[in-house]
DNA sequence: ATCAATTAGTTCGCAGTGCTAACTGTTAGG
DNA sequence: CCTAACAGTTAGCACTGCGAACTAATTGAT
């Protein structure tokens, strides 16, 4: 109110506060379903046409492959995920959605857009399009630039399992 | 390229790509100066007109007062801030620009605005004003809404201090 | 004036993620 | 056949968020 300061910050800072938000949103908008966090994992495979590794998921989210055994060992503890081993490739896993998991996918969907018609609540479609357009090509142009890899968490503060 | 899965994720998930994209480039781009991270707070003190508390810088990044010492502790161990209790009310302490501090200012900024530059290509101004009017329209808009506490990390994968 | 409640900041400890490095098992290529 | 590369795993460190408990200082109500 009294400045606006926020406006020299770089515009990373943002962007970044904005997904704080939503992700936020989001939790608190599927905190009755089973799942608090990776649901962007089981859209991945669901939306695959293809069979999906880990390794894919990984870079389609690019998340390490580290993390990426963590999350899906979460997934797997709660029954959304199931590994089946590639037959023609043994070092390979990949991963499925159990009927557990499939059976979460429109609940999700349907928290997906709730919380996104909230967020664009005030933009036209024609101004939304043009918004994930814009977005798109930063993330080329940014993609297209020297870098250091960086680590971003997304976390609730609910403790339990 | 195959298959655009990434357009069903939740929205959310593009913005934390991007600005996980952005940090890393700006960390590249001031990897030849001594500071890499929290410099969001060094703006934070450089354009205020008033004197900043750790709250109130806490409240302006949204970061958690905690982590807000630890934060302002790497800044101090770097000489770049320091602590002045507030002597009208002496719980609190003013975080200020020490001389090497101010010193890095100009430099930061020339940072900021390359990174900008770069990341913001191709687009005019006018829709780069657009696109941040709906950014802040978003960021409303998910601020009016229901949440859980989420946090959000940037760190560079550099381990020396 | 006194004492409880609040506030700014600190410290501790846990949970979660990114990363490096080292490892297993498997496949591909020379 | 044998080395290199690859998918995935494990261990361990660094960092952030957060709850909780704490200190010191201030405010507010009686």
């Amino acid at each position: 109110m009294s400045d606006n300061i926020c406006e020299f910050l770089p515009f990373g800072r943002s962007l970044a506060l904005l997904a704080k938000s939503y992700f936020g949103a989001m939790a608190k908008r599927i905190e009755h379903l089973e799942i608090e966090r990776y649901y962007s994992i089981l859209i991945i495979i669901d939306k695959s046409t293809i069979q999906c590794s880990q390794q894919y998921i990984a870079e389609k989210l690019k998340i390490d492959k580290v993390s990426m055994v963590r999350m899906i060992d979460y997934l797997i503890k709660k029954s959304f995920v199931q590994k089946v081993q590639n037959p023609d490739d043994r070092r390979e896993y990949f991963v499925a959605l159990t009927p557990k998991g499939s059976g979460l996918m429109p609940e999700l969907y349907a928290a997906i857009d709730e919380v996104n018609k909230s967020a664009l609540k005030g933009l036209t479609k024609e101004q939304q399009k043009v918004l994930f357009k814009n977005i798109s090509t930063i993330q080329h142009n940014l993609d297209s630039l020297p870098s250091e890899k960086i680590f971003i968490n997304y976390k609730k503060s609910n403790k339990k399992i």
